[in-house]
DNA sequence: AATGATATCAGTAATCGTTACTGATTTTTG
DNA sequence: CAAAAATCAGTAACGATTACTGATATCATT
């Protein structure tokens, strides 16, 4: 595919591919630098924003600043944890958003294409750890 | 209430509580500034956090880089045009929110406590024009 | 009104995430 | 192998935001 060559490109991608914790960009430099040590992040940067422009990966924007990146493509929803900045990924039911969509065309004079849901509260890990003390 | 000196912040929540127009913090310095020449936009910054401290108005990140003032505290979904940058609200009923936490509660191990709803599309403004030609 | 304590200010420097620019290096293509 | 193109590392620039500075304004008390 679009790969074929940059050893650089690939290791980004590689770290990325499994992932589904949404790394920061920082997240994805300090692992490739593992690897190719002199890596710049600039380099990371380029690479991530190629392949997002190749639609490779999506970036989810939790609103603290900072972009994730997500190797998953398809259409999703975010659940960030207000307790430790976990990001985890819901899966509701894929009519919801056409639900939704068609919902608000309904009470909004405009064109709506999209829509997309940020959820917060506590995750299952500090959910769990709370009930230990 | 909690305004009770600083013309400067009060020229800051003068200009916002009105709008509806989700301004950015450079959008009230440049407006506060016509009053107050010499205004900083530090001063803009620390007055407008400090008012969403104090929960007299909110902040919208449509995921652009900046973030938005909403003198609206109530829960409210936004729509952003995608030709324009424009940002409205979208009101839907309120239980809607309830209902997507629930749903989200029973497939998610985890505490589902709020959830923001990001539209896009195309604006009633632009919609307009693009069918004018 | 004068005093001291506190809030707030204007101005500016620093920070952070991200993007753009540079000239050098690597890969592809012929 | 040579020329063209893609990519690199390194660094500078950028925009939004925050932190720091010493100066000024406001408040409460007398």
């Amino acid at each position: 595919m679009s790969l074929k060559y940059s050893k650089q490109r690939q290791a980004i991608w590689d770290f990325l591919k499994d992932k589904d914790t949404h790394p920061t960009a920082d997240d994805v430099y300090l692992h490739v630098r593992q690897e190719y040590p002199n890596i710049s992040l600039g380099t990371v940067y380029r690479n991530l924003i190629l392949l997002r422009d190749l639609g490779q990966l999506s970036t989810v924007d939790i609103g603290d600043g900072t972009l994730r990146y997500d190797p998953c493509v398809e259409e999703h929803d975010h659940f960030v944890c207000t307790k430790c900045g976990t990001v985890l990924d819901i899966r509701t039911d894929p009519c919801e958003h056409t639900k939704m969509i068609r919902n608000t065309e309904g009470i909004f004079p405009g064109v709506v294409t999209g829509c997309r849901v940020l959820y917060s509260g506590i995750c299952p890990s500090c959910a769990q750890n709370s009930t230990d003390d």
